[in-house]
DNA sequence: TCAGGAAACAATCGAACGTTCTTTTTTTAC
DNA sequence: GTAAAAAAAGAACGTTCGATTGTTTCCTGA
């Protein structure tokens, strides 16, 4: 046999990027072989580089596109949101439910980086640094504003990243919660975690409060 | 050649389990061979077969050990501290310090679990059970008592660990800060997250203080 | 001192790896 | 209708893989 009937290229090649995605989000890229992939979408292995350049581009045009539509995606859910408080569950509100319905896509972009060859690694990091910075900015723009106690805003970033993100390793659509609900439950551990205890300018809550009683004012 | 001079079985196995930790850190379990593994400690791949039944349970014995003293050491730090606030911290402050030093078996036991056949994996998985219920039971305490605004526990524990797990993706030693200070960091996130705003038993807190200055008491 | 156990080598197995190339079949365009 | 283009098959390549086995050398304790 050769060409089969009914066979299409673009089917094909969206049917690859599928099927590369769940087998490295399931075996990890390098143990991914391609034989496996092509079996996956009913082809021989040399038929997938029709498809791709080599495994190694495969594997980056998938971080690169899902890193793309992460930063776009994170931006405009953040578009036209006033101030730091509101700019923060934005992205809390956008990353949790992201990273619920995209675990495989998620996992592949941070376990595989260290996959990648150098210069597609640099665009990666890269990347990343952009979609930290948008929440990164947030909350130095709380602190400026006296909203927040950030002393660290790149660890802090980091935690609060890390502790959303964690998120795509347990949860599965048939849970017990909702979505919404863990929106709720994450966002108030990441706003009382990072608000200001007088929800005040600091100056002005010390001159005003007992020194037992100084404390927040939720956002 | 056969037997080396001065080779020495105890050494030999010390430095196969170190040499496997970095290996498989570095590239993955699978994308390590046993042929690299056998370079770096000196030896040829088949002498391997002396230390261990088989590949996998190279990884598996590495796991194991590392779950293990995870737990032990928990444990241990949590031992005779009274109190959910404060068994919260120890436990804030051991996991911290630890990741911070062993980023490497972390990483494999935390990533590496897929690569473990299903009874190897099983055992795993329960042992990070255990060493959930740890935290857990802290917050669950620390709800009970009042002190804590933790609607769903499991769901907090999940996001305090990732968060916690997180600095060992980024923390270096001779980074800007020590790891006192992360620690402190971390522990004010987690503990102002958790916290209940009142700090003492609710309905006293809402009859002593004025509206706009109810809020915590800092343990 | 020397026998037995410990430690490692060296050769080898079949299978699987990523990749390349040629051939064959189907689809499309004129 | 037919030629060009697209899609995939299928064979082959040199490597490398985890694992097995038989042999050689070193060490140690009675």
């Amino acid at each position: 046999m050769a060409r089969t009937v009914g066979s299409n290229g673009a089917r094909t090649a969206k049917a690859i990027r599928e099927a590369g995605v769940h087998l490295i989000y399931k075996h990890g890229y390098e143990a991914m072989s391609l034989r496996q992939l092509a079996a996956e979408v009913g082809l021989q292995s040399g038929s997938l580089y029709k498809y791709f350049e080599n495994k190694q581009s495969l594997l980056f045009d998938i971080v690169r596109d899902h890193m793309e539509d992460l930063i776009t995606k994170a931006a405009a859910a953040m578009e036209g949101v006033e101030g730091p408080v509101e700019r923060l569950k934005a992205y809390v509100d956008f990353h949790l439910r992201y990273h619920m319905t995209r675990s495989a896509h998620v996992f592949i972009a941070n376990m595989e980086i260290r996959s990648l060859d150098a210069p597609h690694r640099a665009t990666v990091v890269d990347m990343r640094r952009q979609y930290e910075g948008l929440l990164e900015q947030a909350l130095r723009d709380g602190a400026a504003a006296g909203l927040f106690r950030v002393p660290e805003p790149k660890v802090a970033t980091y935690a609060i990243i890390s502790m959303l993100t964690g998120i795509c390793m347990w949860y599965r659509s048939d849970g017990r919660l909702s979505q919404d609900a863990l929106v709720q439950i994450y966002t108030d551990l990441v706003l009382e975690g990072v608000s200001r205890p007088e929800g005040v300018a600091l100056a002005e809550a010390v001159a005003v409060l007992p020194a037992g009683g100084r404390r927040r004012a939720r956002a």
